[in-house]
RNA sequence: GAGGGUGUAGCUCAGUCGGUAGAGCAUCGGACUUUUAAUCCGUGGGUCCGGGGUUCGAGUCCCCGCACCCUCACCA
């Protein structure tokens, strides 16, 4: 009984044993199999004459499910014969058809699949047994021509074949790929091989992420890294994970936001400002939230909350660009159109048109509130209003929409507008119901910032607030902050929109995850004492 | 956190009314010099997620637990 890992153990030994490194060396000078295939033009029939004819375009038939006879089509011209131009690649086997003598692979590099010949009279006999030791999932190398199979395929005809690396485990099914979600998830390595468009939404991903830096490198930004240990949860509203300090004897929790401290940039100077990078929020998961995932946030000095509209617009119209998409995109069966500029509304409107109801209506919005099963007793007005836009409201704006001009009392790091105090200069962007990016003119009055820390919005847990007393960040607008624009966009949901993923899992490499019951026995094993925050007080 | 769903061979999945655990792919042995998910012949492979219970008998029914997925809540 020869299991599957047990077969590739065996079939290991004895590629050592013929002398060959089972886990390979640098294979120099290879070409992509995405430019290989942009030589089968260099394919031709080669007369005796010496002259040189192109094949039909065989790739088209077949593209076309009409496939020429090459083999036919050889016969009919004047003797002579197929040549073609040298080649190195070098992949993962991820097929292979044994026919006595000779061998197909197909192989795959991350720009795509060809397919190799190997003859036992072309490689030779030691290449050969060399080959009849491939398992599907191991890398390998082939020089050799590139040419035509009989049916016309474009291929590798190998010369000369190097070992790069065993694969002991077995790969996934070879039609229907990985399919369990969790299997998918935890072996990361296996989707982006095997599973079709695994790859490119990665790869997606991080073009997304260059342009949005071009974006903002262009318009003369400055990139920088905060920190993400931090004393104070503040800048958003959320739970924070919470950690511990054993050299300074101090809790710290993970950032939840970048705001504040790129805010502190602005004190000193660094006029526009940048950072992309990991936040945490010790929060629910679901198909849209991940405990940890990539902010962008950007500040301008002498911007307001409109410069940022139209910076968001700018950031999501390059990235599509680079992507090399038009701006009409297919998330969910539904077409976004992400030409700009995107739609205006303000807060109330929208509020109004959805309940009916008068903005400054604050018996009719508690009552309306409790209709829809949410309890407005003990809270403040405007976040029964806030719950409410977001039952009512949030869910159905389809978007790209800019709902702007928010009540003032839940923004407490936004400046208000001149001529009402209770709204506050902020704009939310929605696609398909989800919040993609925020934005505001920044607060940069130090004495009503204090005073905002200070209040604490009835109805409201202090961990769910965004208000929370940080001094030193009050020290910071006391040396001056100049006003400002400000924008956080949430990257992994802009990246499932201009991916068509529905699940943030899906643009997330590794998403959190239990580990599995066999690792999770092993740590509990070897971890008898709780570890958690515990002060080295004792060494 | 609440509700629903799923968990069977390495992978993808069947499994009827409670009655001997199945298929395809992969593996292993054999044939095959132009295949395309190659084909043909043959072979091995199971903690039916875990633990209890009901029963003469449980993959199947009941209870408890675990993981994942979906919906809702918190949140972006």
């Amino acid at each position: 009984m020869t299991e599957p890992h047990e077969a590739r153990l065996i079939k290991l030994k004895k590629i050592q044993e013929m002398g060959i490194d089972p886990w390979g060396h640098r294979f120099p000078e290879r070409q992509y199999v995405s430019e290989v295939r942009q030589r089968a033009g260099e394919v031709k029939y080669q007369l005796e004459s010496g002259e040189q004819i192109d094949l039909p375009d065989l790739d088209a038939a077949r593209a076309a499910g009409q496939p020429i006879d090459y083999r036919a089509w050889k016969a009919e011209q004047p003797p002579g014969e197929e040549v073609g131009p040298q080649v190195r690649v070098a992949g993962r086997i991820v097929l292979q058809r044994g026919q006595g003598k000779i061998k197909f692979i197909t192989l795959r590099d991350w720009t795509g699949d060809i397919q190799i010949m190997i003859g036992k009279a072309q490689v030779g006999d030691r290449d050969f047994e060399l080959s009849k030791l491939f398992d599907l999932g191991d890398w390998i190398g082939v020089e050799g021509r590139l040419g035509r199979t009989n049916t016309g395929e474009l291929t590798v005809f190998a010369e000369r074949l190097h070992f790069l690396g065993k694969t002991l485990e077995p790969p996934p099914e070879k039609h229907a790929g990985l399919q369990d979600p969790e299997l998918r998830q935890r072996q990361r390595y296996l989707d982006l091989t095997y599973n079709r468009g695994v790859m490119d939404v990665f790869r997606a991903r991080t073009k997304i992420v260059q342009s949005i830096r071009d974006t903002l490198n262009r318009r003369g930004y400055c990139e920088v890294e905060g920190p993400t240990l931090h004393t104070v949860a503040g800048g958003a509203a959320a739970r924070p994970f919470k950690t511990y300090h054993n050299a300074l004897d101090m809790p710290l929790v993970l950032r939840i936001a970048l705001e504040l401290h790129l805010k502190r940039l602005l004190v000193g100077g660094m006029e526009r400002v940048y950072e992309l990078g990991r936040v945490y929020r010790n929060e629910g998961i679901s198909p849209r939230h991940n405990p940890e995932f990539t902010m962008l946030e950007a500040y301008e000095a002498f911007g307001d909350y409109k410069v940022m509209m139209e910076l968001t617009e700018q950031i999501i119209v390059d990235a599509l660009e680079t992507l090399g998409r038009g701006y009409q995109v297919v998330w969910n069966d539904q077409t976004i159109d992400f030409t700009p500029p995107f739609q205006r509304r303000t807060y109330d409107e929208l509020f109004a048109e959805a309940t009916g109801l008068a903005p400054d209506d604050v018996q009719g919005i508690a009552e309306y509130a409790r209709q829809i099963g949410l309890e407005p007793q003990g809270k403040h007005p405007d976040v029964v209003k806030s719950e409410v836009f977001e039952a009512k409201v949030e869910d159905s704006l389809q978007g790209p929409i800019f709902v702007i001009d928010y009540p003032a009392s839940i923004c407490p790091l936004t400046k208000r507008k001149p001529d009402n105090p209770a709204v506050a200069e902020r704009f939310e962007l929605f696609v398909q119901g989800m919040e993609i990016a925020n934005a505001y003119t920044e607060l940069n009055d130090p004495i009503l910032q204090e005073e905002l820390f200070r209040t604490q919005l009835e109805g409201q847990a202090e961990e769910d607030s965004m208000a929370k007393m940080d001094h030193d960040f009050i020290l910071a607008l006391r040396n001056g902050m100049p006003p400002a624009g400000g924008l956080g966009i949430g990257i992994d949901r802009l990246v499932m929109l201009l991916t068509g993923s529905r699940n943030i899992r899906d643009v997330i490499l590794f998403p959190l995850l239990r580990p599995p019951q066999s690792a999770q026995e092993q740590t509990e094993a070897a971890s008898v004492e709780p570890q958690e925050s515990t002060p080295a007080k004792a060494t």
